[in-house]
DNA sequence: GCATAATAGTTGTTATAACGACTATTGTCA
DNA sequence: TGACAATAGTCGTTATAACAACTATTATGC
């Protein structure tokens, strides 16, 4: 019986590998995400807004277009629209119109937004060292490698 | 520069391996979730909606508690109450309850489910395969060990 | 045996996600 | 150059997630 199947208290084995490696993808996944979650939300941050300021970070004071922002959001967001406004609402980013192509809209990190940000990094990183630390750098390494070939090219694997 | 740095356009290098280690799992995780829900929505079932009836179904006809399926839950809800009342809507689940204790309510898949169920076994398994069929057995029985680390009993690693 | 705590679910409310239709602006090419 | 397509972002709506307060039922301890 794998450490899974106690987890989630299934009694038959998994139809097969590949769908244990699913669930237990999606299950550690969520797992690490829940304690992301609390440590942000001390600082009344979602996931997705934090995700958002640390792309505005390191875009720099030049900023970025929001679909620049959406396509480098780690999980796909539908709705940059308001996920901004929230934002921009507290006064964490900032946005102003193009003026040589006025369909786009260029966001801004303010001051404010940095300062925050300044404030979640040491516990982000103890929180990553919490949660990941246990593993030697070496199978860290290694794991990293494992999750990049299955992101790479969807829909190209021989089907039984 | 890594793979996922190149996905999400990251020009500075990651503040550690955790850091990389983590926003590679979730990103991996989400491309994933993104393909099953692709795939349950063409049968109008949410990721969270098709773990309850596969737990439910793997529970058998003596059915479980609702706590008991919050437990087996993949992905943690808080709202297994209205979760279990949109499938009992729409006939795929049933509730009653019990006599002994009557704080309990016994949740089981209905025919009309298991059903629904049944025609998804393929095209799921199918998807797990095209997602995760390109890795050779032998790594994703190591993906599965390294996941099982990660989960593992939490905050008792060593933070420098 | 009765007050109190603990447990199991439900319900109200707010915020966010998902989907699609919509507006404004720019590019294309006949 | 003027119609039409493409692009960038917004807005309306519905559904779901998250949080907290609430009801009903059972267990506990004096």
């Amino acid at each position: 019986m794998t450490r899974l199947q106690k987890e989630i208290q299934q009694k038959k084995p998994f139809e097969s590998l590949e769908a244990e490696v699913f669930l237990s993808l999606e299950r550690t996944a969520d797992q690490l995400l829940r304690r992301a979650e609390a440590e942000l939300k001390t600082h009344g941050l979602s996931p997705t807004q934090y995700n958002v300021l640390r792309i505005l970070r390191g875009a720099g004071p030049a900023g970025l277009a929001c679909s620049q922002i959406a396509e480098r959001m780690v999980t796909r967001d539908p709705d940059i629209t308001r996920l901004l406004d929230r934002l921009e609402h507290r006064g964490l980013v900032r946005r102003a119109r193009e003026l040589k192509d006025r369909r786009v809209i260029m966001v801004r990190i303010s001051p404010h937004g940095l300062q925050l940000l300044k404030r979640l990094d040491g516990p982000i990183r103890r929180m990553h060292c919490r949660s990941l630390g246990r593993l030697q750098k070496s199978r860290l390494r290694l794991l990293v490698q494992l999750l990049d070939q299955i992101r790479e090219e969807p829909g190209n694997a021989t089907v039984p």
